[in-house]
DNA sequence: CCCAAATCTAAACGATTGTTTAGATATTTA
DNA sequence: TAAATATCTAAACAATCGTTTAGATTTGGG
């Protein structure tokens, strides 16, 4: 055995992670990453292999954060409602964790949309179809819809969605607010 | 007098928009520019100044391309309905123009939303406040709405606009025109 | 026809990008 | 305590960024 290390992966990768959602990953600089994450390049680099790998490892980060909120829309019980709770939710965490505006995965997406990195894409092509899975489970809680409102009304949602993330890097709180009402109010 | 350039700034400024249009401000190197505007360095600089320039030059050669779709709204006299042909128009001059994803104008209000680029941003400001005032116009021939009414439901728009702009990116056709007609479903 | 000026090509600029390396420092184990 | 090794700092790497410059080429007017 040898030296200790001074940092622990888990706490450094959160603070790479709130660069990349305020910055995007190709407007984030290893330099800006060395200086946020508190360790200098050699570390980062022998801890996560490179920027790519470290990009990747934020999102899994970011994706254990906003968890909790996911728990918490497939347990709950009150159909469209617990959707609507979800929108709210969605929007919170970026004040409560920093003032980060808009979504991670959603910021990324917008950025990788004309990549061919298939790694990144992947990665977000599971978070967007596992997203609507929830809501179209949630949307069937109402059995007089036909599947063709619930599958509509789903897309609907992960493109209100989507703009929401978007829009709420611009947007008021207030404006926020009468836009996620008046979305629900169409279903 | 002396020799004659041998191209027209309004042609290849077109090229450049598309191009900032495809891949944002930061994505887009100088060197892809002189390739795609099929003229060098040295004609870009002595025709623009800088790739600032550049790009604001090229959100002027935006504007003027989109300015048909935004007299067809002015003009209109169908309310509601003028607003929501708009916003299909809005997506079908991307696939006209090339193919090209969202709006190069939503786009940049993105990329630059924490920046500090007060130039750019202030030309998306007044884009957006335009935006607003129209819808608000449209909106107020149905005399019945309150102005507190005609309020929310001008800044729910803009926010579609926003959010659906973001979303085209990346979204089928189908998803798109189930989200408008959702949008407008109780407007 | 030749000089002046504008436009071209192409190389070079310094700064910054992501990444690697050399060497000093600290810690563990035998 | 000494050898081994993991982690640190800091400099250097090649590539690319936006920008500038030097010099060749073309054009028009006197």
């Amino acid at each position: 055995m040898a030296r200790k290390k001074e940092y622990k992966e888990e706490e450094v990768i959160e603070n790479a992670m709130y660069l990349f959602w305020q910055n995007g990953y190709e407007n984030t600089s290893m330099k800006m990453l060395e200086q946020e994450m508190g360790i200098n390049k050699f570390s980062i680099y022998s801890s996560f292999g490179s920027k790519h790998g470290l990009f990747l490892e934020s999102l899994k980060c970011y994706n254990s954060k906003i968890k909790k909120i996911f728990e918490k829309l497939k347990n709950a019980s009150n159909g469209v409602e617990d959707i609507k709770e979800f929108f709210y939710d969605s929007v919170k965490i970026g004040s409560q964790l920093g003032n980060k505006k808009g979504c991670l995965l959603t910021n990324t997406y917008n950025e990788f949309s004309e990549s061919e990195d298939f790694l990144i894409k992947n990665e977000m092509n599971v978070f967007m179809s596992n997203l609507k899975n929830i809501f179209i489970e949630k949307l069937n809680t109402d059995a007089s819809k036909s599947e063709e409102t619930v599958l509509k009304q789903a897309n609907f949602l992960l493109l209100a969605k989507h703009g929401l993330a978007a829009a709420s890097r611009v947007n008021t709180k207030k404006e926020i607010e009468d836009y996620i009402e008046m979305t629900f109010k169409n279903i």
